[in-house]
DNA sequence: CATAACATGTAATGAGTTACATGATTAA
DNA sequence: TTAATCATGTAACTCATTACATGTTATG
């Protein structure tokens, strides 16, 4: 349940309404966490209702901004939140489970599916590559940037991750069926 | 919606109980796609009543084991299947929201949360390793035991990511609060 | 035969997704 | 002033998780 943490965490560094909050999402938080807008404008009536966050203007508003702010109760809860300990994600993706499908019924088309696949990460990554060069053109010397320019390295790393292994992936499947020992 | 599919997989292999088909997800195919029993009862059950798996004891057997096996269509099905393309599974982890919050809110007490999920993810990679040693001690010369190592490799390489993430993570918390420029 | 371990199953809950609805603002 | 876009919101649905229930087999 991260999503009301990573929208307080938004709302810490600067007051915004529910579309601009999905917008940041698409930026920064959102490479790790992801919400489409129906979730944030939940998760923001729940905060609100639970006070930790308030919002400009009180009447019904549908099609109007409204503009959220973090409470100190909300600040709380963060911090509390924050040094809290949680369980490893597990990796959960489809395109494992359908190489060992590949393995046991033999060839399918799965090698265009990986071809593909590589090539979205690759887009990924120097997207990746280039708001780094252009947000961090040197090492960040403060505390808030080194770990913000951290977040987005876990980012390339993993996109790395992927353009190899595919790539590693594709090699067995263009082998001819039975390799000589 | 990989689960089905995972467990024709796993039914194409050899014919499995429901408790059974638990204990090998818990082995091979879970360490990239986990499900609980209460999930495998309720797909086994659905995959039934669509014809694509049998299972032998026709009357409700509450408590005694019921094998399932693998029909044509199922087959047929999870070729179908493995051809499709699906979207990379977005990276979806709480220790990314606590480093950015972390990033906002100043020092909390998570470098300890950091060193213990370090060392989860340590013990993993090493019974990852233990598994490759023992499995394959030469690289595997067929198509098939090729592709369910490269599976296994995908989870050395997710491991060691997260290893090497979480050190430079330590070494920027530990990071005196206003480093000299 | 009593108890533990195993095997299957039901029910409730919650996060996330998809489709759609409606009011406000902006641009042609 | 109509159309397009933006902003907020409702509703229904699925997957996954948690807690619990019930029967069967193995063990002492």
């Amino acid at each position: 349940m991260s999503l009301p943490h990573a929208l307080l965490t938004s709302l810490v560094e600067r007051p915004c309404s529910g579309s601009e909050l999905a917008a940041r999402f698409d930026k920064s938080i959102g490479y790790f966490w992801q919400a489409t807008h129906q979730q944030i404008y939940r998760e923001l009536a729940r905060l609100e209702e639970g006070g930790l966050i308030e919002s400009l203007p009180e009447e019904s508003t549908r099609g109007r901004k409204r503009a959220y702010r973090i409470l100190p109760a909300g600040r709380k809860e963060l911090k509390r939140w924050v040094a809290q300990g949680d369980e490893p994600t597990p990796l959960r993706d489809e395109l494992m489970v359908r190489l060992r499908a590949e393995a046991v019924i033999g060839p399918t088309g799965l090698d265009r599916e990986i071809r593909r696949r590589q090539a979205q990460h690759e887009e990924k990554l120097a997207l990746y590559r280039q708001i780094e060069a252009r947000d961090f053109p040197e090492p960040p010397a403060d505390r808030e940037a080194a770990l913000q320019h951290l977040v987005l390295q876990a980012g390339i790393r993993f996109e790395r991750h992927w353009v190899e292994f595919l790539a590693e992936a594709l090699a067995i499947l263009e082998r001819p069926a039975r390799a000589p020992k």
